[in-house]
DNA sequence: CTGTTAGCGCGTTCAC
DNA sequence: GTGAACGCGCTAACAG
């Protein structure tokens, strides 16, 4: 686009010296023997020229485009998850880095088409993210590509970024546990499709799995179990409000996510019950939603900037494990849990 | 990345012929009078060997990178307006062209380091965006560049995309109207700093004047006009509270985003009147809230992905009129309007 | 010691 | 149809 962009050559003409003096001067090396006066010269010209590197050309010889391709399922579009490419952005900006963002829907053709033109345009890596957590397919790509999994796994591809959800999963029960919950508390939304599948979710089964032993370890048992076979507010309704009607011993909610405990918070209403104290609700991810209830909802969150930055971070470290790395998922307290009455 | 991409080299060896040929072959030039059997063996040995051109390396001859800039304050990352990103992710795909996203915060400085950033990598032209539609200042970038506003304007740069808050604002009014409410409409959320100053807000000063004129023109007035420093859940939730408080009166309120809508269905709720019933809503945004609400809101919505795919398509246009380019907002209607019950 | 020449990386384009 | 130059910057080998 700029027609006359200040070249190399431009700013050794000026300094008066070859562009080979000027190129390893600004690249700061060190094995070369110049003279004081030279460095001098070609530092004065760059920074009266205002010079900057042509990062495409430099690329084609060093191999190195400051540039990370970031393809995604929605990621970058939905509103749930933009904490992952909020947070690479920000961790690839401060390593002197770019992201050229892609999504592809989720569908196969679009990963591919993805893949070759970020591999086009020579990018140092790649992030491969999903929106929600599980195992992914990936087209093939060459195999000395720099790849890390965002939100996902993949056998052929090792490294990957994954919120904690074991420990996320302990930390809900704590919270109720801690306020003196010990009876009638309800599962909502469990799913026991989803919970066994990792193509439907790498991260659920562990949630329910932390909840599970956090459960156990303190001798405490559910009053309640409903599933849900999806977790949209309407679900959340739904359940609470069928399980409301039958049973009055209910005092905690434990929501397998914001969105269901948001139409929790409908059907309590509705009941005329108030949160928290008639009912505690405590549930996860920390989606936008949980901040405009009324009480705001504690929740587990989901560590999505974090794990953006992180997968940024792993991808420029070639001392990294290939391995699995669990980031920890807050506890957002608002006010959603109080002690039970009786 | 990957070590042994096939070259043009590798393709031009294979069809024994020179990479002039291959290019020229491979590019569909016409002009060329290269025999037909050469244009068959280039492009079965491209086919072959899965050649794909290094668009770095074209891009150093044509200047054409095929990539685009897309520098935002905080679009990408932020729940409410990331379909601007998407609606320009997804034109920029089918155009074959691919985003570098950068996100500044608003802040000066990361503003001008994004714009040196893409133009260090050649792109092809600049998206400069906001969440929230405003006047913008822009640090200096070079006259040849080509610029496009989304969702704001700026003096140096008049390719701009934004929405048709005008039409939108007389929308909303007609909506309500035509219901048969012409008494106990309340407007909330008005404000007169943010209507007036263009770097406040480049659109609601409009959808306030379209507001005006369509109640105006159907020799309506709004029984109250409750005003907002801000346009948060909160502020919706005081407002309509106080306004309940001292009139019996309301029948329907016009909100002025979606948030403010949601804070007004709380306080609906909590004196005991029922949307649409009690009382009509219509709003602005199409904020994901909007359809979590139940009822689910009638709000005129911000096209916010048709605005993205108009600055793509913008970008890539050279017959482009030099001027604002305003999008229809979308009508979505839910279930909050009800004819006035008396 | 101080610096230069030449070639490369990959694809496009012009003159022959 | 081709050789050679070019776009821009990096780097190995070489010269004063």
């Amino acid at each position: 686009m700029p027609n006359k962009r200040v070249t190399l050559a431009d700013v050794a003409r000026r300094a008066g010296l070859s562009t080979a003096a000027a190129s390893m001067i600004l690249n700061g090396r060190t094995d070369t023997r110049l003279s004081a006066e030279a460095h001098a010269r070609v530092n004065d010209a760059a920074a009266e020229l205002g010079y900057r590197p042509n990062v495409a050309a430099r690329g084609l010889r060093t191999r190195k485009t400051l540039t990370i391709g970031f393809i995604s399922d929605v990621v970058a579009t939905t509103r749930f998850a933009s904490g992952l490419i909020q947070g690479a952005l920000d961790a690839a900006r401060k390593a002197g880095h770019v992201l050229l963002v892609l999504e592809t829907g989720g569908e196969p053709a679009r990963e591919s088409e993805a893949i070759e033109a970020v591999l086009d345009r020579q990018v140092d890596g790649i992030i491969f993210g999903v929106m929600r957590a599980r195992e992914l397919f990936v087209p093939d790509i060459p195999p000395a590509t720099n790849v890390v999994m965002l939100n996902a796994s993949n056998k052929k591809h090792p490294v990957s970024v994954l919120p904690d959800e074991l420990s996320g999963g302990r930390a809900a029960v704590r919270l109720l546990a801690d306020a003196g919950h010990r009876n009638g508390i309800a599962l909502i939304g469990h799913n026991k499709e989803v919970e066994k599948n990792l193509f439907r979710s790498a991260t659920v089964g562990q949630r329910i799995a932390g909840i599970r032993t956090e459960m156990a370890e303190r001798g405490l048992r559910f009053a309640a179990e409903e599933s849900c076979w999806d977790w949209e507010p309407q679900h959340g309704y739904d359940v609470t409000l069928s399980l409301l009607k039958e049973r009055r011993d209910i005092r905690a909610l434990l929501c397998m996510n914001d969105r269901l405990a948001f139409g929790a918070y409908q059907a309590l209403a509705d009941r005329g019950l108030s949160v928290p104290h008639d009912v505690s609700v405590v549930s996860f991810d920390n989606d936008e939603l949980a901040s405009y209830l009324r009480p705001g909802l504690t929740t587990v969150a989901l560590p999505h900037e974090a794990m953006g930055r992180a997968s940024i971070e792993l991808l420029l470290d070639h001392n990294r494990r290939p391995d699995q790395h669990l980031i920890p998922m807050p506890i957002i307290e608002r006010g959603s849990i109080h002690p039970p009455a009786d």
